[in-house]
DNA sequence: ATCTGATGTAATATATAAATTTCATATGTT
DNA sequence: AACATATGAAATTTATATATTACATCAGAT
């Protein structure tokens, strides 16, 4: 399941870390929803979302 | 955590019990998605909405 | 009134997301 | 060299999504 996180992410020049407290989460967490190979909460990609100023089909729909 | 899936079903005219089966999830399950009162998985969610013929962001964005 | 299909709901079991802790590694900086 | 920051990754624990089973209600048909 892979995803727009982490490009978005680096565009805005935050760490793993800083997007993680923002949205309530640890930093391996994000590190694993980035890594593609998961299946995070729908919660928790609205609550990245809104985060990184992107919607839910934007950073995961339709990726390969 | 409202959505509409509910009400996208009812427009295909399709039961709980037949959307559960074609995205391999069961009645309850999908009762519960569609209270609102749930949160789903990325992939559920996913499956949901192609089966629905939507994306995520028209079942789930910002949905009060 | 009975039967069937559709849905609501609850209790328990199982699978897995997410947290926690820890260690490794790579990069930059002093 | 040593130190700090950012990330990858693994093991264990905890929380919760999902399945399973069961029983209820309601509508429509017979």
């Amino acid at each position: 399941m892979k995803n727009k996180v982490k490009i978005t992410r680096m565009e805005l020049s935050i760490t793993q870390e800083q997007l993680a407290k923002k949205v309530g989460a640890t930093r391996q967490t994000i590190g694993l929803i980035e890594k593609g190979e998961y299946n995070p909460s729908l919660h928790l990609c609205m609550t990245i979302a809104k985060e990184l100023g992107k919607t839910l089909d934007e950073l995961f729909w339709e990726v390969e």
